[in-house]
DNA sequence: CATGAATGAGCATTCATTCAT
DNA sequence: GATGAATGAATGCTCATTCAT
């Protein structure tokens, strides 16, 4: 990957690429697309990406990199309970708050995580570790089922990109306030944790 | 859209279109790809279908109403929590054995879901009646929380859809066996629903 | 490979990209540019040939047949020494007169070589026995030097494809006739044979 | 063209163009590949070479030299058969060792040979006068037949290019080893001069 | 019912070259 | 001497679609 002292212009690339997937869907995401878009030439992308494997990747990376960031920042809470709908919380809010960087991890297709490399990827679990480090604490303090830490954090994931994607893709029914759904995944986040 | 005599020929299609889908992704999708695999010429897959919209929209319209024959298969429970869980299952069960079908109904419809008939899509929604109803039943009886049952069932799809999605796409990290997420998942879409 | 019974636009397309090869040189065989030249759309190309390799080895395959039947015309001469000045002088007549055929076989890169078929191969071969036909006619006739017809044979190849491709490349002195050049080569193939 | 007082980077250019030409083929001899391979910017070439064309130009003159060198160095010989030989034994070996000397004075050449400087051109012919000045010798020496000294050397020129080129694109039966048919074409060229 | 012929638009990518610094 | 940024043109190829037959 080349790494010039001129970020501007892969700013804009990116920027440029992440509108272009939200707005018009995946085929918009070409390198002529975002060249036109960007009024420069197509061949002026490659000056900063070699090929179009790397601008997406780019693209995943910076998701990865904002979500860390958002989850990374909820405070510490006075119970297990909470902090967990605090989390997810984050989380859903980072999906629907900022769908461009959210989707293109999950809408781009496998071929491009297939080419994902393995370290960035691991990288990418680590938002993971901060659903099953509190499923660790809830435990240990008793107020939490004993369930393996990761199962219980991949479930917990499924719940919150589950109402992420559905809702930004509007196939929530209109009836229906997103604020509302949100809330209530969180509850049923919470209380699928809770001892019986 | 057309409806000729000779079903045969719209059956071919849309099975070839749907392994072509899973087996090659979302590119391999195309109508001379479809075409060639069945033998016939490009041509005469217009004799069928206007055009590639309404060939995806044939494809959504099987997989909601696959999907509603199973889940309308689902046999009566003995309690709302046992149907709830029998529902999740149906539902994920559907969408890791098909994702041939499910995957078209998500995973391709953001891109056409603008031009797919208001129609259809209400009849799409029919198929959370199934969870609406049992949430109804189970806050009758006492065993459920009082939710609104369209939010309630609402979050449930999230879950479901989750799971699913996750799953398909190979996200779920290795170390993890299917079999057990999926418990887990259908553990938590009824312990959410339960009085607390 | 494609054979329809429309034979005229790969007539025309074949044409095309052979005269195209000697006016304008290796470069300007794309399929775009012979699309332009016979004024279609370079879509169309594909509908008579998969892809260029196909295209490349179509004109390939012309050239040995060519040449084949030109050697098969060749009459039965009445000593050996007449029939080896007789093929090679039809070798070379091809070559001059048909440089569009010949340049087509020698000037294109090992790559189209390596990925053309195994048993057309053969066939291009065929046309040295001709020549190691003769060898051994006048060999056990005594005139000829005894020398294995498989390498007597490929030496001549060498004779008569250098005259061809020095003379064909212009890179022969302007002073020199180039049928002067032709007479002075079969004389030397043949006196080359000659038991001394 | 271009001479500045740093001769080390054309050196560096030139090298590795020719062995971008014969690792990677025709395709291979960019600029920007050369820039790469060198790493230098592709501008920096401009610095040395005011084209594409001149850079050819100037492999070409090398190949020329080296070639002229090498005929230079066959010492003197006890008869023209035995210096006719070593001369001819001489061009080929230089064109089997040294494909990327070679194959740029003929493969690439048909293409740059218009725009290749007349003069330039004409002493690349000054090699073919090695072979002319020993058919004169073994002609006046009566051991030659008498053929115009000229035409003697081109003819004896399309046997020379006619094995390196058949040999170097790998068009030789593989049956056949280099080094025979080498040793066939040396005494068919050495034949052909003598007097019957 | 079915097709072959045809096309314009689009794709990712590479190229030789220029120009300001 | 050297470079980064930029570009227009070109490449092989695929696509959805149309139309006359």
């Amino acid at each position: 990957m080349k790494q010039g002292p001129e970020p501007e212009l892969r700013r804009h690339i990116l920027d440029t690429a992440r509108r272009l997937l939200t707005s018009d869907g995946y085929a918009a995401l070409s390198m002529r697309r975002i060249a036109r878009e960007i009024g420069y030439s197509a061949t002026s992308i490659y000056l900063h990406y070699d090929n179009k494997d790397q601008l997406v990747h780019a693209l995943i990376d910076e998701g990865v990199e904002v979500l860390y960031t958002r989850l990374s920042a909820v405070p510490v809470a006075a119970s297990p309970e909470e902090r967990l709908a605090a989390l997810g919380r984050a989380y859903i809010e980072f999906g629907l708050e900022l769908p461009e960087y959210y989707e293109i991890m999950y809408w781009l297709h496998t071929e491009y995580i297939e080419r994902y490399p393995a370290e960035k990827y691991r990288k990418a679990r680590q938002n993971l570790n901060f659903f099953a480090e509190v499923l660790r604490e809830g435990s240990a303090g008793g107020r939490f089922e004993d369930v393996e830490p990761l199962l219980g954090a991949t479930a917990i994931w499924c719940q919150m990109h589950g109402v992420v994607s559905l809702i930004n893709s509007q196939r929530v029914d209109r009836k229906l306030r997103s604020a509302a759904l949100v809330d209530e995944v969180v509850r049923r986040i919470v209380q699928g944790c809770l001892r019986t």
